[in-house]
RNA sequence: AGCGAGGUGGAGCAGUCUGGAGUGCUCGUCGGACUCAUAAUCCGGAGGUCGCGUGGUUCAAAUCCCGCCCUCGCUACCA
């Protein structure tokens, strides 16, 4: 039996700087909608990759002392490294300077060429001799390069162009036609305006620099952006018959060249067109524009960090947010996510049953816990994909009810576990997509299990050994705005404190094993250097002495009110070491010191271990 | 300026296209249940004139139309 195709792309990025959010967000996408059509059972290929050429990164590159090819090659590591830190499986990583793709493009352009749709012309614009760059009227201030602050020069250069007038009505045709082509549809009238507006031809070519395709009937010129990159997308497949792509998965930003230019090249060349072309939002950080300028770009490294769990940043930007509208990613919205819906809701179901299956077993039967996977697939062919997964949840919830409505803890029936059993193997099914790590993790706690559709309705095998083992997830503590020092955590607790303390009339921080308490490594360590943090009130950053087997290690702490420099320096200090590491004011602190405060704050005294050698263990 | 998006209980959002009792979700809050589970889970309550015009259409408007106010994003290669 032939399996159905699906081909599934993001757009090739420019690798002038590391991935961000916005380029992960994209990426993440597709391979989810690449991992549901695999779960449908579908033949799928998924291409993600890199836009090598252009002006800007041969700039980039000479700045930094390098060749363009150098350049770029420094950086397609940090592409990859941030999709495997992402658990992103592409087919093909496409660079446009693979010699496959540069030989396509060339064979596209003649193609094109050769059907008159590519002339000889000249381009005319404003440049600006110091940046080496044409301007936009608009771009000037006062007639003026915003750069140089000096009057732009019109200038002639004889380039290639385009005849994208040509394919004005045939792109209206296609938009009349094909009404997914354009994704989601409320773009779609946008796009249809603006092209009824008229179609200016398009500058393919430069012969200014030399840093891209060379176009095969000139030799003077290279290919300008877009026709190059674009054609990653025909170039990028393994085999021709995966042709066309079921969805080009891109940023609302760039939704004119992929439903404009990129069906009318392929016109020209008489390809068959992509089936939709589908724009999504864009992130916001803490409700402003995410811009390296301002120092709001979230890189990879961070975003994963912050929960330690790739999945629950796969999770977030899928459910946080419906697919195509604008979202606002905070720190604290994804550890709400992390903590309130995969630990609490699925993470303490999969907990509770696996405890009690252990103890009681299971026994077959007829389910009455059943997902309903038609609903929640129509869902994820629309690509909504924040409902689908509301969906799946509602069903987790379901189950958290079911146990409490049947009590197993009190009746022991295996029966009802067994349905739960067989509940979570088809939620971990449905959710491997989304979340394909703890899919992987609870499929081992079940004896293994196959992530297909037709899993689903495989009956739950009960001689496997179910074993409980650990939690799916680790609850991250939020640390309270105003209490960035070490001291939130107290503050926490004395918190909590008060809210036992009302409720039994008794204050106590409840007991801690002493297998608990040995788990912190608490040492003694010296401060040596003292740094102010930029924009921080009450931090400073600390650079300790811990002795020879952990050596270095830097600390913030929110006692710049209580201590001056000089005070700090050389005083000794009881650190604990193995606390999670954390960012604070962009300053990973790792670890905290030991301070006595009153109950306002108004006195704060480090804790003085005294004369004890760096390093010593403190218990 | 132009284009686009949004304004829904204390917070964040769905719901608006295809009008039908303010329906829903997450967080917070109050009360209860449970004690299998990572202080998790479950049930219930309080809390909103759905930005404004007490504008228009309609038997019926959060939803459609008009006007106004406010917020945010984009304007060409940063998703």
């Amino acid at each position: 039996m032939v399996k159905e195709k699906f081909y599934v792309t993001t757009p090739i990025y420019y690798p002038n700087d590391i991935p961000h959010i916005g380029h992960a967000y994209t990426t993440v996408i597709a391979d989810v909608v690449a991992r549901w059509n695999k779960l449908l059972g579908k033949d799928v290929y998924f291409l993600t990759g890199t836009d090598d050429h252009g002006k800007k990164i041969a700039d980039t590159a000479e700045a930094a002392g390098k060749s363009p090819m150098e350049f770029v090659d420094d950086l397609i590591p940090k592409f990859k490294d941030a999709w495997s830190k992402m658990g992103i499986e592409y087919d093909r990583f496409i660079r446009t300077t693979d010699k496959d793709h540069e030989k396509n493009v060339q064979s596209m352009l003649q193609k094109s060429y050769d059907n008159g749709d590519i002339y000889l012309g000249e381009y005319e614009g404003l440049y600006c001799i110091g940046c080496e760059q044409y301007y936009t009227e608009k771009d000037l201030e006062d007639g003026c390069c915003p750069i140089h602050k000096k009057p732009v020069e019109k200038v002639k250069e004889e380039t290639y162009f385009f005849r994208l007038s040509k394919y004005q009505d045939k792109l209206l045709e296609l938009y009349e036609k094909n009404l997914e082509f354009i994704s989601p549809p409320r773009r779609r009238q946008e796009i249809i305006n603006r092209v009824k507006e008229g179609l200016r031809d398009l500058s393919i070519s430069r012969t200014s620099f030399d840093w891209g395709v060379k176009l095969p009937f000139d030799k003077k010129h290279v290919c300008y952006v877009w026709f190059d990159a674009l054609f990653n997308y025909v170039s990028g497949v393994d085999d021709k018959s995966r042709w066309p792509a079921d969805i080009h998965l891109i940023g609302k930003d760039i939704i004119w060249f992929h439903t404009v230019y990129w069906p009318a090249f392929l016109m020209s060349v008489g390809e068959e067109l992509p089936k939709k072309v589908f724009a999504h939002g864009w992130w916001t950080f803490d409700n402003e524009k995410i811009s390296k300028s301002v120092g709001k770009v979230i890189n990879i490294d961070e975003l994963v960090a912050i929960t330690g769990n790739k999945d629950s940043a796969r999770y977030f930007l899928c459910r946080a947010t419906p697919f195509g509208d604008d979202g606002d990613f905070s720190e604290s919205a994804l550890v709400d996510r992390h903590n309130g819906e995969l630990l609490n809701k699925l993470g303490n179901l999969v907990s509770r049953t696996t405890g009690l299956i252990e103890k009681y077993g299971v026994e077959k039967c007829e389910s009455g816990l059943v997902v309903n996977f038609d609903s929640i697939n129509s869902l994820m062919q629309n690509l909504e994909i924040d409902k689908a997964l509301n969906e799946i949840f509602a069903f987790i919830d379901l189950c958290n009810e079911y146990i409490q409505e049947k009590k197993p803890w009190a009746t022991q029936d295996k029966k009802v576990l067994y349905e739960l059993a067989d509940a979570i193997k088809n939620i971990a099914i449905l959710l491997y997509p989304f979340i394909p790590s703890t899919s992987e993790k609870i499929a081992d706690k079940f004896g293994g299990f196959k992530f297909t559709k037709e899993g689903l309705n495989l009956p739950f095998d009960v001689n496997i050994e179910i074993k409980k083992g650990e939690g799916l997830f680790v609850r991250i503590e939020q640390e309270e705005p105003e209490a960035i020092s070490q001291k939130s955590g107290i503050k926490k607790k004395d918190k909590k404190v008060n809210k036992e303390k009302k409720a039994e009339g008794v204050m106590t921080l409840g007991e801690v094993t002493f297998e608990d308490f040995a788990k912190l490594d608490l040492r003694v360590a010296e401060i040596k250097e003292v740094e102010e943090i930029e924009d921080a009130d009450k931090l400073y950053k600390i650079s300790l002495d811990v002795g020879e087997n952990i050596g270095a290690r830097t600390v913030c702490a929110g006692i710049k009110k209580y201590y001056s420099k000089e005070d700090l320096i050389g005083r000794k200090i009881v650190y604990f070491a193995n606390l999670k590491p954390r960012k604070m004011k962009g300053v990973v602190s790792e670890g905290m010191l030991f301070a006595a405060s009153t109950e306002d704050d108004s006195q704060v005294s480090l804790i003085n271990p005294g004369e004890i050698a760096n390093g010593s263990q403190v218990s």
